[in-house]
DNA sequence: CTGAAAGGTTGAGTTACTGAAGCAATCGTG
DNA sequence: CACGATTGCTTCAGTAACTCAACCTTTCAG
């Protein structure tokens, strides 16, 4: 949309395609994960990001930058099945400030240790490499949004 | 669910966040680069996929690991739309070879070359290091299987 | 030829998502 | 301080994606 850089080299085209593969097989294995607990992906999204504590729901829908309407339903979903709560801001009332509750922490917690992604594609890589990787990726995702 | 590996070393662990969060990146792009090109996200994998040849609807469902019916669905709206055409196969009856059109396939190729996010993140790296993580990219994926 | 199996579609039901409208609490300014 | 605008969340359509079960149609096996 902005600035259009034309020719985009060949090498980054390619790992443009292969993260496209990648964040497939990566998406696919995070929705079965996700399933095994009754979790839908999107629930299990909202979870992980509240395991580094309570936040508005505002908060949330920005970060996973989609409408709060949304995360209205989400958060009705977990909160039914007792993995949230919703709780007033005593700061400003109009907040709600949502908190994963214990069973909702351990199911995320146990979801993100499941990701048998690791052991997949990642084993392919010895132990050298796969710091190599890290700090590949610690670089790309230095300057990007701090997310999930 | 098969082989439990206990432990999970450290670098896997952190490996595996930092893909989590580039995934999220990466799929937000794609659906943003999709939505400006009026498609879903799911439309556009099946073109994607439609790139190679056509191909029966079974197949596109075992590719994308969902429902045949769901396929379905997502073909009759991108027929609709003039991007894909159904046909009988010849070989046999029962099967629909589902086959992009010029325009699907534009609209495809289009969209690939947009990808941002060749640009953001990415272009945190210099070549020499896009090159490695090229490299270890696909060693990763070597195994993997051969998906859109 | 007949019954089983395979490829697709249909229909019901859930979730995720958007956008507009609405309500309540808060804030800014005169 | 009061009043209008703004902010946070919910509610209500409406669409797409998805699953599962039931259902044709074509093919295949005996």
């Amino acid at each position: 949309m902005e600035t259009q850089q034309p020719p985009t080299d060949p090498v980054t085209l390619e790992v443009t395609d292969l993260m496209a593969n990648l964040v497939g097989i990566f998406h696919r294995e995070y929705e079965e994960a996700a399933a095994a607990r009754s979790l839908t992906g999107a629930q299990a999204k909202v979870l992980a990001l509240l395991r580094r504590g309570p936040m508005p729901m505002r908060h949330i829908a920005q970060t996973l930058s989609c409408e709060p309407s949304n995360i209205t339903g989400i958060v009705d979903r977990l909160e039914a099945r007792g993995f949230v709560t919703r709780e007033a801001d005593p700061q400003d009332r109009r907040v709600k400030l949502v908190a994963a509750t214990g069973t909702g922490t351990a199911a995320s917690v146990e979801l993100r240790e499941s990701l048998h992604f690791a052991r997949e594609p990642l084993a392919a890589l010895d132990p050298e490499e796969r710091i190599q990787l890290r700090d590949l990726l610690r670089r790309m995702l230095a300057g990007a949004v701090p997310p999930a």
